[in-house]
DNA sequence: AATGAATGAGGATTCATTCAT
DNA sequence: AATGAATGAATCCTCATTCAT
């Protein structure tokens, strides 16, 4: 039997210029998708904004969700990258925390409108959840083993499920990364960085850190 | 402009048999956004799942963004309802707190996968985005409250911004809420009930709550 | 109101080929109306029409009624260069007169089916109905200033409102082009053309027209 | 074989409040007709407009075209006994005209608007069109006839073809009652009628007419 | 006879994708 | 590689007509 005759399914561009081509479209897309949403995300919307012509698109994507894909894994490794923790980090726990948070902060600020997208049933496709939930398994999984080890260098209230906890914490600063790129709430970015810290802190109760000496205030120390 | 062909704007059904039948229409439309997503709620998908028939939608919707509207405000009504505090509550803030992680708990569970829809540039309806901020609103509004109040009493640390943090915790509880609901965290109610409601004392350093103790110990008291 | 969704107003086509479908889209529907009538003026019809498929339609117009838009001030245009007078026209009144009628009796034939389409409530679009106003306006006015430059000269009954008189006049001979164009009424363009002269001659008590001399017999001239 | 089960083929209703109901929905018909054009014609507007419920329509009417029916033939009957000379009529054929297109141009004045819709192929229904010739032919042949007599008694030029000039001149009538009603010109009924009046006179060459002075000066008589 | 809910074929429009140049 | 015209299945919506009460 011949071979199905399949799509050409477009190759890596070889030259400076089809690279190029290609990276403004998919950079146009993050920036409709961001910026209008789902429904505007069009490959007609998406080339002309790229300004490439409309037939082009197919030259380097097999489809709109294939141009999709590609815009998703650009934002989460670029996620990844932005909060892989700087080398010159300090020993101080609270430290790490802040400087955790701010940078998870900063990262999903410019991601959450996309992954949010897919994480609604946005799209068919499987491939794009299981990106996401790898991205939250990635922080989800750290920040517990975090919270472990500082539980077990009894810095930490012990009584606390580490992957419920982790998962709780790090929901609160991904939600309120996202209400704060969606604009609504006033606070800038020191504030946000400082209150998520502390109330993460305190709420696993980690020695040392700012508001310790509150929550020791008036209970009789046995 | 000439006369705007002014469509004649469904008016409410007279009779029992349409009652039921709208209500079928908007019990359908929620169940298909909660189970199959945006892309699933078409008018004719609707119709079909409220066992009517195709035409039958426009005799009490203008639009498929008109059932949205409706499909929307009765999430949002449901799980405003579900979550006004029992009369019966007790006057324990630690108590007060648990019983109402466990209502949003509840409330969140089942509008989350609705309201996160229309949160998303899901529609381009303007007056939806206006409902889910005015849910959000709703619940930050009454946590600050509850928090300044805490805070005068000397009961929670004073050192935080009553808003800010509301709307942290607050994100931390519709976050899991929504982790919880869409299946992928195995933790029973429970379980995700009682750290939230943990989490979100310690966090605030409220006084009496199960961890203070954890937190008191080690620290030298003045 | 939020961002609207601007549909991109379809260009016009910068290649011979799209130049070539585009004006084979505005005969057919104009062939369409003239022929079927108004309710025949489908975009599919049109599309099949022109030997196009269904969706190229949209590739050269907004809607349905852009098209007929179109159509309409094709039909208009043509009109108005069909009867400009030629330029080396006769002095004599009458023969200007005959050669007026005779173009204006073959402009109508033509455009008569659209235009009243138009006329008729057939659009709900205010600019169309603008445009045959406009046709009429044209025809009207020149015919009076005709008749007031008659009657100024003395070649013409001067008791006549111009203005009405050519409406009435002109309506004339519009109308009985469109009988004609009707294919009710079995006169010949000759005959057609000489009687409409000559009632019109008549009418106006034209100087040196044919039928002046039965006007004066059997009066007692002054 | 049995007979068909065809639709119960609504009988002209036998209580007055049924008579009171259908005559109201052909009123109301009407009435939209006029005001609204044929595409506001839709049983749930006529219906409406009559201040009956949606489904009453089918108890009086077989389908929206039989309406149509009832209402053109309602207009054409009015507009028929409308212009059947009054008795008590002069003998005078001027003072006979003048009166005729006081008549005419009432009776067109309110019909134009429906029987226009007609001429159109508006209704794919030939029975309609056949209508509307018919009207025309009523006024055409009587003023053909009209003319003929005139010309046998030596009142009018002879030379005009009577069947022709009828169309023409009862053109000119019709289309200056249609712009008339169709408010675009400000002419009053008396100065409309007095010039189509002059000008049908002085277009036959009708003895004994207003203008028919000028018409014979600066001739020279045989 | 009257009501108003229910029906579904038909029409307009969109848009992801393919194709000829 | 690039262009932009062409395609047509899918979708939203309308509305004349039927039906159950």
């Amino acid at each position: 039997m011949g071979r199905q005759r399949t799509k050409p399914a477009p190759t890596p561009p070889t030259t400076t210029r089809g690279r190029r081509t290609r990276d403004a479209l998919v950079l146009a897309g993050r920036e409709i998708l961001e910026r209008q949403g789902r429904s505007a995300f069009s490959p007609e919307a998406v080339a002309q904004a790229a300004g490439v012509s409309y037939g082009t698109f197919y030259t380097y994507f097999e489809s709109r969700d294939d141009l999709l894909h590609h815009v998703v894994r650009s934002v989460a490794g670029e996620m990844l990258a932005a909060s892989l923790a700087p080398p010159d980090m300090t020993d101080d726990p609270y430290e790490r925390l802040v400087e955790s948070n701010r940078l998870y902060l900063r990262a999903w600020d410019r991601a959450s409108k996309v992954l949010r997208l897919v994480d609604q049933g946005a799209s068919a496709d499987e491939g794009l959840q299981q990106i996401v939930l790898e991205i939250r398994e990635f922080y989800v999984g750290r920040a517990a083993k975090g919270l472990k080890r500082l539980q077990d260098a009894g810095l930490a209230n012990p009584d606390l499920n580490p992957r419920l906890t982790a998962l709780a914490l790090g929901s609160m600063v991904e939600q309120v990364a996202h209400a704060h790129s969606s604009l609504e709430e006033p606070f800038d970015e020191d504030t946000v960085v400082d209150h998520l810290s502390r109330l993460w802190a305190s709420a696993i109760g980690l020695r040392g850190a700012p508001d310790a000496a509150w929550a020791a205030r008036g209970v009789s120390a046995p």
